[in-house]
DNA sequence: TAAAGTCATGTCAGTTCCTGACCTCAGGGT
DNA sequence: ACCCTGAGGTCAGGAACTGACATGACTTTA
């Protein structure tokens, strides 16, 4: 019994079948409207196994936030030597930017992030993924240098500053590619603070 | 049927009554341990009032919260007429730590402190508030004049200080008051952006 | 090549969080 | 006396998870 070919007991791809599904459908009918069964059902699956390979509901929307956050940290592993947190602090988020926001994501970034804001239990989990990057970030200027102290700063402005940039850079009617956003917010977070270093106009 | 005095159908106080059950039982056996079922009987109640009173079991510990955030926006509603963006965000940092965090609550925050670094759900919850909390600030910058951009900046800015001046302030061994920790995070922030503001020495 | 082991999935039962619908009964107003 | 409101109770149920155990294709090993 079987058909001809394909005798396996299982098609791969299990998890991302897994992801596909549960975008689709929170795009669909929303997030709460979407019920895990759902989920594994369109991928042809069970609830159980949902659960094998996402901790909860809200995590599989945030798979691969990990290898996102070693990218902020490998920016940081490839500054050159002898560089200030500031200059640190720059090198992680333009890596990101540079090596995870090609234009090209923007659309994807746009609809991810519209689901995102649709629901506060999302939106809870996005913000621990970013304490999760600051804590990284922060280990990472600690092995170059910087004290317990300047490291948790320079983390958590860099955080910041990637995160208005990101907002900024989704934001409708926005073209410019985010590397030149982020130029943008680290001036206005410096014209921000006192001694007031001169940024250029609008 | 009814004994003396005290005809009344229900103690009054439900709501403190169950805060201070659940903080109780998170602190003896673990907020995990603790079932909503557990906080209710605790205090004399039903499972079902307990979710009259929050939204959530995560809730619990939040009350109040909102007024918190006044006193950020009440910070900022009182700063002298012309104050720049960053006086404005000192003011409501100050504000916060003058009205809400006098030395003798020290030690009841770093009880609370201690149940929310215990559990990753808790934390979810606290930073979703200091996201509603820099939400509210940047209103009262725009309403101060400053443009969007500006007021994101100053907002997320000054919650971050707080946040880190915060950490500090309960921190083992930590004895100096929340406002003077404050003065130490802005003046390291200002350190670190470029255009160099010199600092007092460590 | 047969036995044994691995591993991804299924099945099922159970707990906890949370909600809607409806009931109760003191106290206050009319 | 009457009704209304408000805080709480009771019950039923859904949806998010978890643990324990079963299955069967694939791989390793004897």
């Amino acid at each position: 019994m079987g058909s001809l070919c394909s005798m396996v007991r299982w098609e791969p791809g299990a998890k991302e079948r897994l992801q596909l599904a549960a975008i689709t459908l929170f795009v669909e009918r929303g997030y709460e409207q979407t019920t895990v069964q759902d989920i594994a059902a369109a991928a042809g699956l069970t609830e159980r196994t949902f659960f094998r390979h996402f901790a909860d509901k809200r995590e599989v929307l945030f798979v691969g936030s990990d290898v996102y956050a070693a990218t902020f940290v490998q920016g940081v592993a490839e500054a050159p030597e002898g560089a200030a947190p500031f200059e640190l602090a720059t090198a992680a988020i333009t890596a990101a930017a540079r090596d995870f926001f090609p234009i090209e994501r923007r659309a994807w970034s746009r609809q991810r992030q519209a689901v995102l804001d649709a629901n506060t239990p999302l939106q809870e989990r996005e913000l621990l993924k970013r304490a999760a990057l600051s804590d990284a970030l922060t280990a990472a200027f600690r092995e170059r240098g910087a004290t317990e102290a300047d490291a948790r700063v320079a983390a958590e402005t860099g955080v910041t500053a990637f995160h208005l940039a990101f907002r900024q850079w989704i934001a409708e009617g926005e073209e410019r590619p985010l590397l030149e956003i982020e130029q943008d917010v680290l001036a206005r977070m410096a014209a921000f603070m006192p001694g007031a270093a001169s940024v250029a106009p609008d």
